[in-house]
DNA sequence: AAGATAATGCACATGATGTTGATTAGTGAC
DNA sequence: GTCACTAATCAACATCATGTGCATTATCTT
C-alpha cells in the first residue's frame, strides 16, 4: 500500500529538491536558502516541499545521513588485511583510495557541505565515521605498542587532517588523482609530518 | 569630535550585543539567534543594534575579525630561534602553549565558533593565521631538504590537524594544561601519527 | 478503469526584518 | 554647570519567509 518508495512522483520531486539544495547552496550558502528558492528553482510548488521534509534543516540532514550511510557501506569493505601490508610497505591504503573516488564522483555535493558554505555538523558525521573506523582497524593489528599521547587526540589529530586535505582538494579543483593524494596522506601520517616537510632528518 | 570610540555608551552597547551573541550562539546556534533575541539579551533597543552593525552576519564578522586580530598578533612575537630549537628537542613550542592559554581565556567564545553549531568560514580564517606563521618559520630553518609532498597538501594536514585536536580538547571541557596539549601536538607533528599510535616501529 | 494519493493553488496567521521619524536621555567639551 | 551633540528609545510600517489548511487537479499503482 503506497510505499513511499514505489511512487515515481516522490523520487521524482525528492531529486528536484535535493539538486536545488546543492546549487542553491553553491551560490548563497545554506542559510541564505529559502524553502521558496528551493521549489522554485525544483520548479514544484511551495506546498510540496512541505509534504516531504519538516523544513529546510530537516532536508539538509536527510541529504547529509544519505551521503555518510553510503560511505559508511564501502569502508565496510575495507579488508584490514590490505591495509596491514600496505602500511608495512608504506603503500597508499586501498580504501583511501576508494574514498577520493566516491568524494570525486559527488565533487559538486561535497564540496559545498564540506566548503565554507557548509555545515559543520556534517564535518562531525564524517570524522566520527573515519574515527570508528580506524580504532577498528588499529584493533586488528598486532604490531601495536602503547600509544605516547592519548587515542581521542590522537584521532582528532588523524581524522581533522585527512579531512582537511580532502576539502582542500576540492577546493583546488581536484588536480591529483585518488591514488596520489592517498599516497600523500600515507606519507604525512606515517612518517610524520615535519620529516615530510624536510625538517628534522636525524 | 564624538570619535566612535570615545563615547562610553557605544562601547557599552557593543560590549553587550557581543556577550549576547556568545551566550545565544550557545544556546540555538548562529542561526537560531535573531536580531530580537540579540537584542533582547543585551536588554537594548532593537532599533540600536541596526545603528551599529548591519545585520547579524556583519556582527559575527566583525567579532571574528576582533579574536584572529588578537591572535595574529601574538603569534607574531613567537621567536623563531625558539622554535627550531625546540623542534630538535622535540619539545612542545612555546608560542603553541601561548595559543592554547589565549585560547582557554577565551574558551566560551572559541569553542561556540569552532564547534558545532559556529561558522566554518571562521575555521578557514584560523588555518589561514596559522598556515602563513608556518610558512614563515618554515623559510627560517636552515636544516631544510625539499618537501616529499605538495605544501599546500602538507600545510592543509598540519593546520587541519592542530586546529581538529584544538577542538576536541574545547568539546572535553580542556581537562589537560596548555603545556601537555603543545607536548601531544609536537609529538604527533614531530614523530608522526602512525609512530605515536604505536604501529610502524621500524 | 478506478481508487489512491501526490502535487497544485490559494489563503491565512505569525514572526523576523530593516527602516523611518519623533522623542528622551546620556555624554564630552568648554 | 551648561550646552550642543548624538546615542538610545519607542512606535509604526511595509516586506518577506514560514508553516499550515483545504479544495481541486493530475498522476501513479494495481
Amino acid at each position: 500500500m503506497g510505499n513511499s518508495k514505489t511512487d515515481r512522483r516522490i523520487i521524482r520531486t525528492k531529486r528536484f529538491i535535493r539538486d536545488a539544495l546543492t546549487e542553491l547552496m553553491e551560490e548563497k550558502g545554506f542559510e541564505g536558502v529559502t524553502v521558496k528558492d528551493l521549489t522554485k528553482k525544483a520548479d514544484i510548488n511551495r506546498g510540496t516541499f512541505y509534504l516531504h521534509y519538516q523544513d529546510k534543516y530537516d532536508l539538509l540532514e536527510k541529504s547529509e545521513n544519505e551521503v555518510i550511510q553510503e560511505v559508511k557501506e564501502f569502508i565496510k569493505k575495507a579488508n584490514p588485511n590490505e591495509i596491514v601490508s600496505a602500511n608495512l610497505k608504506e603503500q597508499p591504503l586501498p580504501f583511501i583510495i576508494t574514498l577520493f573516488e566516491y568524494i570525486q564522483e559527488n565533487a559538486r555535493f561535497m564540496q559545498v557541505m564540506l566548503g565554507p558554505k557548509g555545515n559543520p555538523g556534517f564535518h562531525l558525521k564524517i570524522k566520527e565515521v573515519m574515527k570508528t573506523n580506524m580504532l577498528e582497524k588499529l584493533e586488528l593489528m598486532d604490531n601495536k605498542t602503547p600509544p605516547l599521547v592519548p587515542l581521542e587526540h590522537l584521532m582528532s589529530y588523524v581524522t581533522s587532517a585527512h579531512l582537511g586535505v580532502i576539502q582542500h582538494w576540492l577546493e583546488q579543483g581536484m588536480e591529483q588523482s585518488p591514488r596520489e593524494m592517498a599516497l600523500t596522506l600515507a606519507s604525512m601520517t606515517f612518517l610524520g609530518p615535519a620529516y615530510v616537510a624536510g625538517i628534522k632528518r636525524t
